[in-house]
DNA sequence: AAACGCCCCAACCGCGCCTAG
DNA sequence: GCTAGGCGCGGTTGGGGCGTT
């Protein structure tokens, strides 16, 4: 239908923003603050449309913004969330102190995209691609096969663990995305404000979430990629997400502390003796206890049983020897990329978290999804509860 | 040193949502 | 209920920087 320009645009400046431009629009800001961007650029004496005026400012000239690389737990945090929210740039950067919607998303495109798919992962879906279930391109695009973890693998065993999707893994996809896909956006909002009043009368979700998935005893791969193959099938339609530590957009949104809270990129080695992965699982187990069980889930790349591991996989897996020790009760969780993000001076290579991924990615096979666990009945349950 | 190609990211564009009149 | 304006969001683009040949 379209609409009239956001602004007249004659004699108004496009292109690159000058130092003085920016001094302009600082000075006036600081002065009177923003509201108006209609009027706030003829106000401070630019010649520039307000949409240009409000991009500069949030995407650039904010004071809180943080620049530079993103750390490692920034990244998985955007992994994490884009498999909840799909491409809700705006709701992702909300849970990123400092970083700006298109400075996710641009390095989404840029960067975590791309290593997706090297892993043969849709960064869509966050699934693996079915198109790449042929094995020599895997292979051949994967550092799986290149690296020395991979090279000691029982490529035998690896073979034999085709398909690489469960097909009762993709039947709870399909049948997900086809409830997912239920053209009454009502129910969607009912399990936001549901779960939203679960939390503020003090119940848990996670709790009541986790009585629910009951059944789906086998933990989910640790690799966010592969947690949320079954519920992120589309950007806008993943509200319910049995098998991620948030359930959908409104828990996201209500519970700040989950992600949001947690070091920063300026203070990220400073977990004490903790590493991140513990700090993690404290985070969500403080507050969805009894959990463990049936919705491990921790993080991106952080928590998988090695009990659902193929032996032939971790046990000559280079991993074994970066699963630095976590002390004590950590130990059944690979805690491969938190505990290398605490000290960034051994940051993971690309290759090696591909690698890693890529083995969580065989370990997709292995999951159990009982035919009792009837999708539709589980969302519905959701818009009932 | 020059040419070329690729990558990154700041900025723009178009659309949808919300709200006031 | 309709319309127009304001705002925000996600997708796209193009220019500069950088690496390679």
């Amino acid at each position: 239908m379209g609409r009239a320009p956001c602004c007249d645009k004659n004699g108004l400046k496009k292109g690159p923003w000058t130092p003085e431009e920016d001094q302009k629009l600082i000075d006036y800001i600081q002065k009177h603050g923003y509201g108006n961007w209609r009027t706030l650029p003829k106000n401070a004496g630019l010649q520039r449309c307000g949409k240009s005026c409000r991009l500069r400012w949030t995407n650039y000239l904010r004071p809180d913004i943080k620049r530079g690389r993103f750390s490692f737990e920034e990244e998985e945090t955007i992994i994490q969330l884009h498999s909840i929210l799909g491409n809700k740039w705006s709701a992702i950067a909300a849970r990123l102190p400092g970083r700006t919607d298109n400075e996710i998303k641009n390095y989404w495109n840029t960067h975590i995209r791309k290593r997706l798919l090297r892993m043969g992962i849709d960064p869509v879906t966050h699934s693996p691609r079915l198109d790449l279930l042929d094995l020599s391109s895997i292979l051949g695009n994967s550092s799986l096969y290149n690296t020395t973890a991979s090279s000691q693998m029982n490529m035998p065993s690896l073979l034999g663990l085709q398909p690489m999707v469960n097909p009762d893994f993709l039947k709870l996809a399909t049948s997900l995305l086809s409830s997912t896909q239920n053209p009454n956006p009502s129910s969607s909002l009912i399990q936001d404000l549901n779960l939203s009043a679960q939390i503020q009368s003090g119940l848990s979700p996670l709790v009541q979430t986790s009585q629910i998935q009951a059944p789906i005893q086998t933990p989910v791969p640790s690799c966010t990629t592969m947690t949320t193959t079954a519920t992120a099938t589309t950007t806008d339609t993943s509200r319910v997400s049995p098998s991620v530590p948030f359930f959908n957009e409104a828990q996201l949104m209500d519970q700040p502390t989950s992600f949001g809270q947690y070091p920063s990129n300026n203070d990220m080695t400073d977990f004490g003796d903790q590493t991140f992965d513990q700090w993690q699982s404290q985070e969500f187990l403080s507050s969805s206890e009894g959990l463990v069980g049936s919705n491990p889930i921790l993080g991106y790349c952080g928590g998988s049983h090695h009990t659902f591991m193929d032996p032939s996989i971790s046990d000559n897996s280079n991993f074994g020897s970066n699963t630095t020790s976590t002390g004590g009760g950590q130990q059944s969780y690979v805690n491969f990329a938190p505990s290398v993000m605490s000290t960034p001076s051994s940051s993971p290579t690309v290759d090696e978290r591909e690698s890693y991924c890529s083995e969580n990615m065989m370990m997709i096979n292995k999951f159990e999804i009982p035919d009792f666990l009837d999708v539709n009945q589980f969302m519905l349950a959701q818009t009932n509860c």
